[in-house]
DNA sequence: AATGAATGAGCCTTCATTCAT
DNA sequence: TATGAATGAAGGCTCATTCAT
């Protein structure tokens, strides 16, 4: 795993730099949902944080180091929910049930940011979007190891080899509910899309 | 289904309009591409076309107009790509699997072009993306016909509400070969990918 | 002698970019000369030449440009009046009386600008400054031509060796007339200091 | 002679004051060597300095204020140099070739710090230039002085009025030997030039 | 129809200086 | 005395768009 790229800062107290940026990505996430990163200016984003331009160039190095703290803290959001949803002691196909209900519930209450991953990250600078995608692939591996679970516990049918696409899948499933929405919010609710994804996906995972 | 939103031109000639807006299409993809709508000046679009800054304001009224034309463009490939790989007379069964496989080699070979969608479609005016989702729905719903034609012949074995689900399904399970190739294209080749996918699909809708 | 660095412009006519630059060189002369080159702002230059900032950035590539483009005309100038008091078909003793006078009334003319020379140069960027040098070698080597010519007919007493010395010497007491005037123009008027100076170089040069 | 412009701080102590400032300039000088005036922050300096850019203005009221004492620290030491070249009891013409021996030692040796006055003077403010520029000519009036000596006891031929004169272009010919590096490092080396200077020098002056 | 020079609002970033602690 | 976080005016530069030719 790629070690989370630390953006320099004019100011000494870690404290207070964690507060500050704590701010900032606050402030950025509603501006770059409403306007997008490039229609969004630096002022703006540091008048939403309350404080001047000046100051949030105290904390970050240029606006693409804010885009990045913004993708970051989501990220963590994600996998922080995913954490929550974990339920041990059971076989591997339950844990996969309700970790995909889990996901697809994280999905939902963070659509918005999600979103906003799936579209700016281009904008990141080489390192910085390296260590994101490598943050992405880390919630891949997340289910790639609860299905390697069902597979030895014998609770989920799969092949080896199939494992890290069905993961993939999974992801890629939960997410296309944020990225499709202007679809599938027409035609499901989110109760029903996740009741339907689940029973397709395990079915395929359990029949005989 | 939305109807195409036409940009209003200076000039009369409608053999010419279509000509530049060609020249300027195929200028304008390579630059988004490579260097994302955002980065990419009206100048070097003009540039890249072989005409004058002046030349290319007769033809579009803003640069977002490029992007649409670009976007429309796309999708009239993929649709074009779609429909050669339609074979008739077969069962909604084999139908389905020619579907996916030419979707694929489509997503494939025009997938930086997809991927550029997938990143721009947001800065397109309202107008623009909604026909430009339009489209997206429209290939859908080609899908969703496949399905529903294997359903009536029997050939697929899929409930009525599972096929827009499903349709949608098989469209994102496409286009993860271009917006997640960071991390399939290290592990899968293109054939691999279809057959594992048009399978696990397969797989799905045929079992008894 | 390194040629002359070229600037770029966005602009295609030749004719018009002479044009425009020898606005930009004039208004940014005076600007220089009064406030220096660090304070002086681009919207100031481009508002004394008489166009927008967008257009001075048409004929620019940065405002260190504009410096570079300021010190090569004041050079031309002082290469313009050094030429033009040349006078032919004399010994090298007399032209070298002539080319002195002319040097320093020149070098009075012109003052500020060969001041601002001085003052600003160091804030070239290198490949520029190093252009610049050399002109300022081209206007030395001037004098040692005539100091040679002068030995070599016989009016001059003066070692091989000590030739370019000298020319650099003549260079620094007509340029210092600029850089030392808060002291030497109390003190002399023109006149006296063309007296005094051409009349200690000459007796040291020619004397029996 | 223009009395030295002090500047106020807020500390009390004198000798913290002087401390502090030794320490501002010993660190300023280097900088503005390498970068210009201009190109370094006062950031840059409190940092060299040892201490924080608050403390660094506790005992200056500007960036401009630091400019100031390093012109002034310079001239201290071209002064001290000066006074230690001296020798007593020897004719005006024994004296002065020491004197200008001993000035361009000095002018070779501090040359950073000599270009340095000549290319940032022009920052200083108003007053602080004007005190800087007295330095300067009382530099030249130590050559006055000596040469003064020298026509008095009988060992220099020059004649009263040109004794001003002579001592700025003693002065100028040292400092050249800074401002013209980049020509005469190329063709001489110190000694050369010492040799070369002087006994141009004295030759105009010495001789029946 | 085509050209391209001109425009200027607006962007990101820097940095000298202040002041509460 | 020393610190360093906060400030915001100001600066260099870009670029979509227009319009006279």
């Amino acid at each position: 795993m790629e070690h989370r790229k630390s953006i320099p800062s004019m100011v000494k107290d870690p404290k207070l730099i964690e507060k500050r940026r704590d701010q900032i990505i606050e402030a950025a996430v509603e501006l770059f949902i409403s306007k997008g990163f490039h229609k969004t200016t630096t002022r703006e984003i540091s008048r939403a944080s309350g404080f001047s331009i000046g100051t949030l160039y105290e904390y970050i190095e240029s606006k693409e180091d804010v885009l990045y703290l913004v993708c970051d803290a989501i990220h963590e959001g994600v996998e922080k929910g995913l954490k929550e949803v974990l339920v041990n002691g059971v076989s591997g196909a339950v844990m996969l049930k309700a970790a995909i209900k889990g996901f697809l519930r994280v999905m939902d209450e963070m659509q918005d940011r999600v979103l906003l991953i799936y579209q700016e990250i281009k904008s990141l600078p080489k390192e910085a979007m390296k260590y994101v995608l490598a943050k992405e692939e880390e919630i891949t591996s997340f289910f790639e190891e609860i299905l390697r679970r069902g597979r030895e516990d014998g609770s989920l049918k799969i092949d080896e080899k199939y494992i890290k696409l069905m993961a993939h899948n999974i992801v890629v499933l939960g997410e296309m509910w944020t990225f499709r929405r202007w679809s599938l919010h027409k035609h499901y609710t989110l109760e029903e899309y996740m009741e339907m994804q689940t029973s397709l996906i395990l079915r395929e995972l359990t029949e005989e």
